[in-house]
DNA sequence: GTCTATATGTAGATAGAC
DNA sequence: GTCTATCTACATATAGAC
């Protein structure tokens, strides 16, 4: 992922300490904004204003709408990847690949990172837009499904009887139930009253899904 | 729903059949071009394009975005909530209110329509969108959370230990699953090779979510 | 009810001064 | 790298002829 061709161009130099700033801002801010406003609904106008940045500068650092939404998907898919790897090979150690364990080694990054860092549960919603929209196929391909065939060789693994697809489906599942977990509060609670903590949520997340895959 | 308030004018007339068929292709070019594009990222030109109308026919039917939007996902709303609890009375009649039992009910309505009309496939998109974006929520609130409280409580009534906020979860995680299945037949097919016929993945869905709940 | 023409605002993108 | 000013296109909405 972050390896260069021989042929790319090299860069004219580093980029000062305040330039990095800027370019932080600006990826911060379209995080913010395309997670609340979705890729259509925002503007670079709105990304702006959140920076505080002028519009030109939007453009410089991400090159055009579309390629800063990308870029901006794309710079948290590799810490999330990693972690989730990490989390299994730690799993690996300990020998216990239960649906259970492997399903929580995919999802506790993801709810560990955004109860740190807020800007995670920006990135949750984001997700959650390219999950479910077509036109975001190949960033999703990219970023996400390598790490999510890996879980799936794995959870594969413990139910060898099971067709490829069917495990496929059970982790669309259990994936749409994530996502909805950590960006749909609000529907929780319009539907079921006072909501429990979240470490709650999770746990009962974990077992409505590993239960799902144990059927 | 389709109550009238006393103090609401009455109609000069009824509409032509003419104007009645223009209307229903405004409603039904809205239905897909939402359901493809979302609500921002799709426009009246576009709208009008589908539907083989000039842009001005879809602002005198649809009365602006925003009402046009409401109305095309009440539009059909009152169908699918009379098919679930049809469904859910005729499960109280043979007195198998399991939690099996009861998702099928509120879940296989949707399926057969989708099966049967490609615009319910397309409403399904819809239903999807409005679920998980938060500025709808009074949209959902009014079309589905009624009957959804319906379900929850038969749910509820097999699991009188459960909490309710509980109870709502697993309903959310259930429902998200639904619907990735409704529109994401693309990610299910990029995660897992060939997919199988979809009665197969219904009853798939079923199962999980059941077990889920049983947990 | 239907359709054309148009008013008004705002989008993404860029050129060029600093 | 940063910021201002501006270009061009297209959005929603409406007014008024038919």
């Amino acid at each position: 992922m972050t390896a260069m061709l021989p042929s790319a161009p090299p860069r004219k130099r580093a980029p000062s300490a305040r330039a990095l700033a800027t370019r932080q801002r600006v990826f911060d801010a379209a995080e913010q904004v395309f997670a609340r406003q979705g890729f259509d609904g925002a503007t670079i106008r709105d990304i702006a204003a959140a920076a505080g940045e002028p519009v030109g500068t939007i453009h410089h650092h991400g090159g055009g709408k579309e390629a800063l939404f990308h870029a901006t998907v794309a710079r948290r898919a590799d810490t999330l990847s990693r972690a989730r790897l990490d989390a299994l090979a730690r799993l690996r150690a300990t020998d216990e690949l239960t649906p259970d364990g492997l399903l929580r080694a995919f999802m506790q990054p993801f709810f560990a990172l955004s109860r740190d860092d807020p800007r995670w549960r920006d990135y949750a919603r984001l997700v959650a837009f390219v999950s479910t929209d077509d036109r975001w196929r190949a960033i999703s391909a990219s970023c996400f499904d390598p790490t999510a065939q890996t879980f799936m060789d794995a959870l594969h693994q413990r139910r060898p009887d099971a067709s490829r697809s069917r495990i496929a489906e059970a982790f669309v599942f259990s994936v749409s139930a994530m996502l909805a977990l950590l960006t749909s509060q609000g529907r929780i609670a319009a539907l079921g009253g006072t909501p429990v903590p979240e470490d709650q949520q999770f746990d009962h997340l974990i077992h409505f899904c590993a239960a799902g895959f144990a059927a």
